[in-house]
DNA sequence: GGCCGTACTGACAACGATTTCACTTTGGCT
DNA sequence: AGCCAAAGTGAAATCGTTGTCAGTACGGCC
């Protein structure tokens, strides 16, 4: 590995000097040092400069699942901040396990410098411990219940399950069911709450054997949509908590050949990619991923700008859009199974 | 901050003593030291430690895309093997950009222990330069020309391509189309070499104005589809190299109403979570995506034990599987949009 | 030509951990 | 009790860089 002394020594100056020459600041043998940097290929140890200056120019991210395509565009929006910035982004999978974000965070707490968590729960205090306090942190997507000393971005989850349910409530359904998230997380919690709510005070309610709890993956969409349909009187409409889950339940209702949304109608929370193509086009709650990651980094970016490094957290919370495609129609309706694109239309 | 040697200074001991306990070695004072690390919370700083030590324990691994679901699905197969092991990944992409992925790798190379490279072109030289010369490196899915001094994990693109081109042969077309990624590539090279061959060697050929090239992005699959479908004579079936564009193309012939198959084949390369779920279900090239991940991790963890450092190096290449759903059938066959599940069937 | 303020320079001491080396303690044995 | 090998210890050097400090060269001015 070539350092910076041996640079100093081909260009006839001291190290002191080379790293000054480094850093910008104007020195009379500018030409030899560059040159001699060239010859030597020379980059700086990043270990020595962190430890000596403190600082990393890293950014840690933390999300639980980055296959998810919710997680991967809010991280493009991250990229899109730091591309003109100095800093870099440093990606972990918690992979949904709460022991796993421990010891990720820990180990980046010291490698970073400062963190942006999706959280796995709002139970877990790793997060809050002495450590990780001393590197700024943002939470996105879901916060702590004693988070409130946090920057965060956030969604409005109850309001957008609330659209959810007044959705299928408008086009005359009464037996609806909902596939929720863990109710620990923000999310899992505030969107079923929503979704109940507004169903309450439409005086429609919930069968207790329709107000499900998954866990935001694909397989439980899956299984709890088989366990609906099994019921004696299956529900005409349900609201999924999450794409994964969509997904699932959309897999469940082909392979049981049931008719969406000619028997079924079904919403989801979040889009996909590829939700125009599905069999049917899905008819989903949206809410700005891109943007959440763009907020969160600059968030981040602002505390870790001394000036502003004491200012009182903050607090971002986005609206939701339903995207009204084919996979929700009145309950009853014959089998139409492909609505034209042209049905697709974005409501706000 | 908390040091070494405040952790030995309040267990009595010195910091070597505490060093090595740390390490693992037997100490006296264990109980002590122990204590006073709880205490004080003690983590030892990454960048000493690798400053002095001379490793990271972190793999950089460099992608293109990873909102793109065939990359996600590799770098998990990568976590899968990390996980057990001491090292981290640190995550990056270059955006489909030669440039970014420059830097990146010239900024990875200082702060990592070893890379694993999906290269944007193969004509990219960086990955060959003296200061990542010194870094291990692994290949994943696209290679340099010159690369054949470096471990590589690939795909028969050749072969899936030509598997592709069977089947469409087998249905009957003989008005093909085939929408290619980027000839300075590997995948977009060896796919559309493949797929032409295979169509020359069965008599039928293609016209110049079927031989298109994209650039692996959705828009090119959506627009280059527009432009077939605007020929005086378009196809019956097209063949589009990577999993974006084929999404790209469906979208096209959805909003231009082309019932698929039955006026339009389609036939693409990489298979989708959403595959089986799309109208219609997406007839595909598979490969072993995960594993290819697991397989370029233990590749590359092998090269960073001294014991295998010098070996020669490996050039692991995988074979693709077709995977017959709906949106294939024989030219001119009726409109029937939807298959029932039970026609998708894996084929070895 | 001499003076002065500015611009630049090099020696040296950090940053926090690990490792070597020489030394001390321990415990098992006669 | 005394000896010896084994086990454990601390001082100090080191990794590569940056920042401080005291100093030297430069350019502009009378």
């Amino acid at each position: 590995m070539v350092t910076i002394h041996e640079v100093a020594t081909r260009a006839g100056v001291s190290p002191a000097t080379v790293s000054r020459f480094l850093r910008g600041r104007s020195v009379r043998s500018s030409d030899a040092i560059q040159a001699a940097v060239d010859e030597l290929g020379y980059w700086p140890s990043h270990a020595a400069q962190s430890l000596k200056s403190g600082r990393t120019d890293t950014i840690g991210v933390v999300v639980p699942d980055i296959t998810n395509p919710y997680f991967a565009a809010v991280v493009k929006g991250m990229e899109s901040v730091t591309r003109s910035e100095r800093y870099r982004i440093f990606l972990a999978n918690s992979d949904e396990s709460s022991e796993l974000e421990d010891q990720v965070l820990a180990d980046m707490a010291r490698r970073v410098d400062g963190i942006i968590l999706a959280p796995v729960t709002e139970q877990n205090r790793a997060p809050l411990n002495a450590r990780e306090a001393s590197v700024p942190l943002v939470f996105i997507d879901r916060d702590l219940v004693e988070g409130k000393e946090f920057d965060a971005v956030l969604v409005d989850n109850a309001d957008g399950a609330r659209q959810a349910a007044e959705h299928l409530l408008g086009l005359g359904h009464t037996r609806i069911a909902a596939i929720s998230g863990p109710q620990d997380t923000t999310p899992g919690r505030r969107r079923r709450e929503g979704f109940l709510n507004a169903l309450t005070a439409a005086g429609v309610g919930i069968a207790p054997e329709h107000d499900l709890i998954g866990d935001f993956r694909e397989r439980s969409g899956y299984q709890l949509t088989l366990s609906l349909l099994s019921l004696p009187e299956p529900p005409t409409a349900v609201f999924t908590a999450n794409n994964l889950m969509t997904l699932g339940a959309l897999k469940a209702l082909h392979d049981m050949r049931v008719d969406v949304p000619g028997q079924m109608s079904l919403i989801g929370f979040d889009d996909l990619d590829t939700g125009p193509l599905l069999r049917p086009p899905l008819t989903v709650i949206d809410r700005p991923m891109v943007e959440q990651g763009v907020l969160a980094m600059r968030l981040l970016l602002r505390r870790l700008d001394p000036q502003y490094a004491n200012d009182m957290p903050r607090r971002v919370v986005l609206g939701t859009t339903l995207v009204e495609r084919a996979s929700t129609a009145p309950p009853g309706t014959s089998g139409e199974r492909t609505a034209s694109p042209s049905r697709a239309r974005k409501t706000r």
